[in-house]
DNA sequence: GCCGATTTGTCCGTATGTATC
DNA sequence: CGATACATACGGACAAATCGG
């Protein structure tokens, strides 16, 4: 919970920027002028500035000004911007979300398998395969491996809800770092026992390691999305070469 | 080419961690170390470590300290993190790219396109059909709008080689934001035509609009990927919520 | 549990450089 | 050329979280 000065400028100058009290293509007020506005120091004006950019919502240019470059229009609903659970995601997205776990298992990282998911070699972790609905139609298949010494009490029960919700609520341990990488595979047997796949024979897939607030991987998730229900956003800065 | 004390010690420290000098999961020096070794101030060396962060190199704990989470052993090769050309993509992968240009054509932006591209209406417009090869094998067909008043000279021969080359050598002008949107689709007919699809029936796409560093939009792009030579990378920081 | 040392997080004011207009 | 705007960097202050004794 930020209630830090940059973090309310930048809540602030994001609505005015998605509100399109300035508009795109505009030049957001100066530096100068957005310090006499908050009342603050020119480094959390900029601070708040420095995150719309990587945001990809305005873009600073030196002796010009901060360029507003939001496009309402392109704002598609079902996105996967930052870290996000499956339930919030739904609910951003007005939908309804529903989990069946299909599997809930024990079992230990052999060396396979942990080279495959980054765990340590031994550690003991929780196996899940779950399917995700949204709006009662199947379109995720989800296979987790949790650790299981940094998740006491994972049930059956947690699973179908929100995994997420019960580390941050329950366990009062949040998550900080995910790593990603999306590919699209061919469909397996698994995946069209679930999932009505239309005809297509791939799956859109994004496999994860995520890490807690200390550093320490405690995920490692492969999902697996229906082709024509995936969509994935992303923002990047040229770095100047040098 | 930013020589900037920070550049210099994100440098600096990501190449320690690449060759792993630190190990993963041991905590970086402290700040106050950092200082001392570098002879900077202390603004200076966060800026590193925040870039480290946003890259997923290390993770900051308060009150702990700055733990490496870089696992080596997680590097793959063929990667389209920030914004980077094709040629400079293959380069990096030790691949032998080739360009063949399949349309060179010019259009205005009607209503229709300009909505989808987000051109302004009735802008003058590049449209490119490009194939591309690693290794001699057809693998990305390319779909460029760019934007005709901002990139005077184009040519077929330019575009066969690299247009973000000729964009930044010989026209001094400079990438700055790229927004993309990944998505899976069907083949279409002009897919199946160039690219040997091995009975995949979707290509990885990836559909991009690209600013300037005036934060104006030259280019809107629509690159298909055979599936089996596709990857994407992310890291994704959790945003606390309050 | 308390206290002090350490470490990161936030914020300020200022100075100087560079690019634009 | 001077005025404006962003970029980099410094040094200092205080807060918050952690850790060891």
């Amino acid at each position: 919970m930020p209630k830090a000065i940059y973090d309310h400028i930048y809540r602030d100058l994001k609505e005015k920027i998605e509100t399109e009290v300035f508009g795109y293509q505009e030049l957001l007020p100066s530096e100068h002028t957005l310090i006499q506005e908050y009342g603050c120091s020119r480094n959390t004006v900029r601070r708040a500035i420095s995150e719309l950019a990587s945001g990809g919502y305005v873009q600073s240019m030196q002796g010009k000004g901060v360029r507003n470059i939001y496009q309402p229009a392109f704002q598609t609903a079902f996105t996967v911007g930052g870290i996000e659970s499956f339930l919030e995601s739904a609910v951003r997205n007005h939908q309804t979300p529903r989990t069946k776990v299909l599997q809930f298992a024990e079992l230990e990282a052999g060396e396979k398998l942990s080279r495959k998911t980054g765990f340590p070699l031994g550690a003991s972790l929780y196996y899940l395969q779950r399917l995700r609905y949204l709006d009662d139609t199947p379109l995720i298949l989800d296979h987790n491996y949790f650790r299981k010494d940094l998740i006491p009490g994972l049930t059956p029960e947690i699973a179908a809800h929100s995994i997420y919700e019960y580390l941050e609520q329950t366990l009062g341990f949040s998550i900080a770092t995910s790593k990603r990488t999306m590919t699209v595979e061919r469909v397996t047997q698994i995946d069209e026992t679930y999932i009505e796949m239309n005809d297509y024979n791939c799956m859109a897939v994004i496999t994860s390691q995520t890490f807690n607030d200390d550093g320490i991987q405690f995920e490692y998730t492969q999902s697996r999305h229906r082709p024509d229900h995936f969509q994935f956003q992303d923002v990047a800065v040229r770095k100047k070469t040098g």
